[in-house]
DNA sequence: TTCCAGGCGTATC
DNA sequence: GATACGCATGGA
């Protein structure tokens, strides 16, 4: 993992990495793409991008850029700006997963035609590891909804509690007083994970040391936390590569090329073959119309 | 208007 | 254990 610090930027030379795939794919909810025309494009007026984003890992924020390098196929110049040394190494290394060679990952897919295809189709695709409670209560909030509504509930959340509110927060909170949220159904569930967690009934922490099937009966003892919203969270917010999130979109990708079951050549990353796959499946299909 | 969205709880068999 | 149905909200 080469870097350089060059004033108070951290800059990453990157062939595995594309904002808009792995920014913009349905793991996480709070990274907004900067329109070149709009105020917030003024912090970048000096810097030559292609793309950039704004966004946080839990309450720590981040203008990220990228610019295409001509001529050095698929590698980019990946701009953390106004990064510290010690939060890229202490907080972005893991968020954006950067110690894990893609490149390899992506060989070792492609044994198998259609999870090559589908790293061929969004090459930068990464795993973000998130929080373990934002990723937890992001996707209650995911169930039966979608992308621009969550991102929407996730923003009026935030924005309400000047970040993204803690577990304790959320504790106190009625489904009366989270009416503002819109959240529709998933309010009480929101709630029933924060009073679990803030009252010591659980804890993630330890649940992110238990073997995954304990993991995952540990968080479905939360209301509104089934199946996918757990292997979400685990694979999210506590890197088990290993869970799989099924949703319709997975459930698709299954019927249509997996029938017979998955492919060997994911196996114990099968989380991460899922990202590739999700975007595959959702962004394709709707392409070839 | 109807259908659908990164599902889950509940009732019923 | 399997299957059917309702659920809040808002965009297509």
């Amino acid at each position: 993992m080469d870097y350089k610090v060059e004033d108070n930027d951290i800059i990453l030379i990157h062939s595995d990495f594309d904002l808009d795939e792995t920014l913009d794919c349905g793991q996480a909810f709070r990274w907004e793409r900067i329109d070149k025309e709009s105020k917030d494009a003024d912090a970048l007026s000096n810097i030559d991008y292609d793309k950039a984003y704004k966004g946080f890992r839990l309450n720590t924020p981040l203008l990220i850029s990228q610019k295409k390098i001509e001529g050095n196929s698929g590698a980019s110049k990946i701009t953390l700006h106004n990064t510290s040394e010690s939060d890229f190494l202490g907080i972005w290394v893991q968020y954006f997963d950067l110690k894990t060679d893609y490149s390899a990952l992506k060989k070792a897919f492609s044994s198998d035609e259609t999870m090559s295809s589908a790293c061929e189709f969004a090459p930068g695709i990464r795993m973000l590891k998130q929080d373990k409670w934002e990723a937890l209560c992001s996707f209650i909030i995911s169930q039966n909804n979608n992308i621009p509504r969550i991102k929407g509930i996730i923003s009026r959340m935030c924005e309400h509690y000047g970040g993204f509110p803690s577990y304790e927060e959320l504790a106190e909170e009625t489904v009366e007083s989270l009416a503002f949220l819109r959240a529709g159904f998933r309010a009480k569930y929101i709630i029933d994970a924060a009073q679990k967690l803030s009252s010591g009934a659980l804890d993630l922490d330890d649940i992110s040391t238990m073997d995954l099937e304990s993991a995952r009966k540990s968080l479905m003892t939360i209301k509104g936390v089934g199946p996918k919203v757990a292997e979400c969270a685990l694979l999210y917010g506590m890197y088990r590569t290993d869970a799989f999130p099924v949703d319709v979109w997975i459930k698709r990708v299954i019927q249509k090329y997996y029938p017979d079951g998955l492919p060997d050549c994911i196996k114990g990353q099968e989380g991460i073959a899922q990202q590739y796959l999700f975007h595959y499946i959702r962004n394709k299909e709707s392409r070839e119309k």
